[in-house]
RNA sequence: GGUGAUGUAGCUCAGUUGGUUAGAGCGAUGGAUUCAUAACCCAUAGGUCGGCAGUUCGAUUCUGCCCAUCACCA
């Protein structure tokens, strides 16, 4: 029976260049609607880019540019890249589209009518040069607890604490500079703690096979128990200027980019309705009988398996069938590193010269259902690539066509329908199908190169290249070089998924059509005639990866300034749609100095009061008396060892400049010290206490 | 700290519903071969299956604790 399925990836944010990380959703995402497209399906691929928000504005306007016409370089750029690497969307559109308007407003205008849209005033920064709000990610500052000078709103990066933009000391706007102050604004939201969304998504996000099981459980940590409600309502709006859809009968007021994200979805598909003549409703009303697959990162499961069902679902249109998240990408075990030339770009990888499909292999080979991370171990690259690729399957060509070509002017003898390897092909089929089907890539791979071996057997055991040296046994060799270019022929319909392009040119070698998955079952007939083998894929030269890290190196005292804009917590979070890497700064570990040490402020403090931590096995919660510098809160993994009871009352060592950090049980600011076996076999843990004379408050050095 | 995940040969990963000698590919070593952009074929070496304890006749597989790494904590 066909199936009428609809795919989506995450659409990447207009704001920036495709990279590797990125392309591990595009290329499993390709390879499973490939697979699907092969099998016969109707089968649709869309995506956008993702084009609303202040990020897009103000770089829009640093550039000098619209922001529509920002949007419509980017958009160029990225359909490159994904083209460049054989991404086949059937519309790449952007949600800067009347279709994406319209469905955003429908959603906005049922959802109103449902009641679940409701106003509120809450307080924000505003940058009153710019006149605009900011968000956090916009607002620089003093670190509120160690001082230290241009941090975020949301985070310090030098010592790591979690704060407020309102607690940042000296605060400053990052467009204009001047000092923003607070100013109260009405903002739209979704109301999400409403208990029909909590119930529907109760049971949504637990329905059999919607979501992985690690996604699932994800969930019910976020959703929790049946009595709890920990879902708090959305913001969806934010106030002019801002690049999106004007809210409608809410002048100045806009959708807030992660609103209008999914329902890119159904604009880039609705714009593709227009153009094939299909019918959009009976992909989206509730009672679809379409299936709808979306691939998103780990990292915006937050987006796709809880706003956006229970957006859909009390819009009144049809739900996800399921949500595919996937990992992160690490390059040689660590984040990707500007510093170590990891963070490599789409357009850089194609401008070396290397082979996209070299990649597109290589992620399969490592691609799971799992949301486990992957990691692009480089000389693993190299290795498996020409190995499975040239040594394995296209060998089988390279080593058998030449014969044919010379010998026979290229006709091929009947094939030997019961050579095992072609019969362990047949067994296997079905399987590595599944395989497909169940995104599990790697699998399929293995078991297609263990055949490739049984081939690469084959010739070996009956030796072309001494039949061709015989006279009056050109049959033979004919039959043999016939049978090793089926296989390959048979390899090729089950490697098309992942290699459509060098499928492509061994389509063009074979004179055949366009393969399809059934085609496995076949074989070519007696006098087909083929044409010369030309080398269809080269070798990875390890010096082609060193020179691709070497143009991907980025000093470390290039200006920030050339950066794209950081992913902004606030603005876009967690992160850009799509972008499913994490980059590091790729700093050494400085030397510990006397100065380095010095900042750890220790201090004594007197144990006013301990009592144990309800819900966690080994906390106590301290209140401790630091003498002048007041009292502090303060977890400590101590219960196992030490009656709280016994604890109060006695002096100990804390260090008290350690950023606060919050627990689900509270504000934890600060560390005692104690001591134990760093190798765990010693059991205890033993609090420092001072010798007689000390008092709360003392400096420890 | 909580929650979730991961930890198996030099590398990348399978696998074990608990049961005799733990697997693959790559890499290494040796051999064979020369059709194939030195690819391919055969063979060999390499693992106390993160650590400790428990359950069991028997655990890498189950349970607990610990360690390390990663993510999330809205």
């Amino acid at each position: 029976m066909t199936r009428q399925i609809l795919v989506t990836s995450a659409l990447p944010y207009a704001n920036g260049a495709i990279h590797l990380g990125h392309l591990v959703e595009y290329i499993q995402t390709d390879i499973w609607v490939r697979f699907q497209k092969m099998r016969g399906h109707e089968c649709w691929y869309v995506c956008a880019d993702d084009t609303h928000g202040t990020p897009v504005m103000l770089r829009a306007e640093k550039e000098g540019l619209t922001p529509e016409a920002l949007i419509a370089r980017v958009h160029a750029e990225h359909a490159r890249d994904f083209a460049g690497f054989h991404v086949g969307f059937d519309n790449y559109h952007t949600t800067h589209s009347e279709e994406t308007r319209a469905c955003a407003n429908e959603i906005y205008a049922r959802l109103g009518a449902a009641g679940l849209i409701e106003t509120r005033i809450i307080a924000q920064y505003y940058d009153p040069l710019k006149q605009m709000f900011l968000p956090d990610r916009f607002i620089k500052g003093e670190c509120p607890k160690c001082g230290a000078r241009d941090q975020y709103g949301d985070n310090c990066e030098n010592c790591g604490a979690a704060y407020t933009a309102n607690e940042l000391k000296n605060p400053y706007s990052v467009v204009s500079g001047a000092k923003p102050e607070i100013r109260q604004s009405e903002h739209y939201f979704f109301k999400l703690s409403d208990p029909r969304c909590q119930t529907f998504l109760r049971r949504w996000t637990q329905g059999e096979g919607r979501l992985q099981h690690e996604a699932a459980n994800k969930l019910r940590e976020w959703l929790g128990d049946d009595v709890d409600n920990r879902l708090t309502d959305w913001d969806i709006s934010r106030d002019a200027p801002y690049f999106g859809f004007e809210i409608p009968g809410a002048p100045g007021k806009y959708f807030y980019v992660w609103l209008d994200a999914p329902i890119g979805y159904m604009g880039a598909f609705k714009n593709l309705c227009a153009r094939e003549g299909l019918d959009f409703d009976a992909y989206w009303r509730p009672d679809s009988s379409a299936e709808l697959y979306h691939f998103i990162g780990k990292d915006i499961l937050y987006f796709h398996a809880l706003f956006w069902p229970a957006e859909l679902e009390h819009a009144g249109y049809r739900t996800p069938s399921k949500v595919f998240a996937h990992g992160f990408l690490t390059v040689d075990g660590a984040k990707m590193s500007k510093s170590r030339g990891t963070f490599i770009t789409a357009e850089s990888y194609l401008q070396q010269g290397l082979d996209p499909e070299w990649l597109r292999y290589y992620y399969a080979a490592k691609l799971s259902a799992s949301m486990e991370d992957i990691d692009l171990n480089l000389d693993d690259f190299v290795a498996r690539v020409n190995s499975d690729l040239i040594g394995k399957f296209v060998n089988i060509a390279s080593r058998s066509a030449g014969f044919i070509g010379k010998q026979f002017g290229g006709r091929l003898a009947a094939c030997d329908e019961s050579l095992p390897a072609i019969q362990a092909i047949r067994e296997r089929r079905a399987l590595i199908a599944e395989y497909y089907d169940a995104r599990e890539f790697s699998k399929a791979l293995r078991e297609i190169m263990a055949l490739t071996d049984l081939a690469n057997q084959y010739v070996d055991s009956v030796k072309p290249w001494e039949l061709a040296r015989q006279s009056g046994r050109e049959h033979e060799l004919q039959i043999a070089c016939s049978n090793a270019l089926n296989l390959f022929r048979l390899f090729a319909v089950l490697l098309k998924p992942v290699l459509p392009a060098l499928c492509k040119k061994a389509e063009a070698f074979l004179k055949i059509p366009p393969l399809n998955w059934d085609d496995g079952g076949t074989l070519l007939a007696a006098g087909h005639l083929i044409e010369n083998y030309r080398h269809l894929m080269t070798r990875v030269d390890k010096k082609q990866i060193d020179a691709l890290l070497e143009a991907n190196r980025e000093s470390l005292l290039a200006t920030p300034d050339s950066a794209p804009p950081p992913k902004s917590a606030a603005q876009k979070p967690p992160a850009t749609a799509g972008d499913t890497s994490t980059v590091d700064s790729g700093r050494a570990e400085p030397t510990l100095g006397i100065d380095d040490f010095m900042r750890v402020d220790l201090r004594i403090a007197r144990i006013t009061d301990a009592t144990p931590v309800d819900g966690a096995d080994k906390l106590v919660r301290l209140a401790l008396d630091l003498g002048p510098l007041g009292t502090r809160q303060v977890f400590a993994g101590i219960k196992a060892t030490y009656d709280p009871a016994t604890l109060v009352g006695r002096l100990t060592v804390m260090v008290a400049n350690l950023a606060p950090r919050k627990m689900r049980f509270g504000l934890s600011e600060g560390m005692v010290l104690a001591a134990s076996d760093p190798a765990g076999k010693a059991p205890g843990i033993f609090l420092l206490a001072p010798d007689d004379g000390a008092q709360p408050g003392m400096r420890v050095k």
